[in-house]
DNA sequence: CACCGTAGTTATCAACTGATAACCTGTCAA
DNA sequence: TTGACAGGTTATCAGTTGATAACTACGGTG
């Protein structure tokens, strides 16, 4: 039962997945760089051998994160070059909340000068990413981002997604009911 | 030079406001309950006194922070009972990068079953602040959190905001030149 | 003035964690 | 066969850090 040797790009992508997973719960220093080494099944010393250290790490799985969603879009947007198209795909994003939450904290962990410029930087790109695929002039796309963000926020706090917590008024009240058939909703209360 | 000895409630506030300012930068878990000590100039085992856990002491620095929030939006409403007017209280907030940042980490670390219910209220009382207040429909109210929940982000990541990094060309576009006069904004570039 | 409750401290620790160093091992070319 | 490189491990550690325990001191009050 010889562990599978993979080649050093390809435990590098296992990992940095992996990562976003370990990060999404406990955030940048309240993740251990054993618990991403568990979860791709390596040692710990061999994940900082791979990456320098965990700061690195934490980066890659940002970009990874701010990757996905690009690549999502990007996917989108090749049938239906629109904003509505981005935003009907955002609502699969939705359902993978680890993905989200990685970005949440990413982004709370931006005010750490050592982490602010990639941070920044991957905010940037989805920005552009947005704006290049869609053609939507500023004021839509700062519409699209703040929506996206605030339904981020609802994803990672379980108000809305398949895994939300029971719903209480006023989330109802705040994820307004026209949108009750929405997959990204979760179960709907009976 | 005897400390000055302060009630267990001054203490509490005093410290409650400190783990705000500390708990802004590294997160839950990135700020020992000892730098929290440091900055009220006591003792770390005697925050641990007050507060039983590390937990309980972040999770009311988040109910803190969403207090000044709520705070600031009644005094705006006080005046002029509408959401511009909170709008522009929003403002303010964002030149309190400490607040918004401990926000955003409280909401990162919503995701954690444990910091989630306490969490969510706090989204929650802002939303129904916001409602009351203003008597915006869910529509609206729900825009008003999607910008505000963008601005969060930009304040955090220092895009907006007093103590803002060197403007990209992304950056300014995401801004939107109707809003350069806007005090939020950091100094203009030359 | 003696007492006592409240505000605070110092001493201490067990557990954790990122990082380093040294070692192991399969595979493939010559 | 052999060597050598890439992929990976075990051993180890120094620095932290939340939490507990035991002790100290101020200030009001009978």
């Amino acid at each position: 039962m010889t562990r599978t040797r993979l080649t050093a790009e390809e435990r590098h992508e296992q990992l940095v997945a992996a990562a976003v997973t370990a990060f999404a719960r406990g955030g940048y220093a309240g993740t251990t760089t054993d618990q991403v080494a568990r979860l791709a099944g390596v040692s710990q010393p061999y994940v900082i051998r791979l990456f320098g250290t965990k700061q690195a790490l934490f980066l890659a799985a940002a970009e990874h994160a701010t990757g996905r969603v690009e690549q999502r879009f990007r996917r989108a947007a090749a049938e239906q070059a629109d904003l509505e198209s981005l935003g009907i795909a955002y609502d699969d994003l939705l359902a993978e909340r680890d993905l989200l939450t990685m970005l949440l904290h990413a982004f709370a962990a931006g005010a750490d000068p050592a982490l602010g410029p990639t941070v920044r930087a991957c905010f940037g790109r989805i920005y552009r990413t947005v704006r290049e695929l869609t053609g939507a002039d500023e004021d839509e796309a700062r519409g699209f981002l703040a929506s996206g963000m605030l339904l981020t926020v609802l994803g990672v706090l379980q108000i809305i997604g398949p895994d939300a917590v029971a719903r209480e008024p006023w989330m109802t009240e705040l994820i307004g009911v026209h949108n009750e058939k929405k997959d990204w909703l979760g179960p709907a209360p009976e």
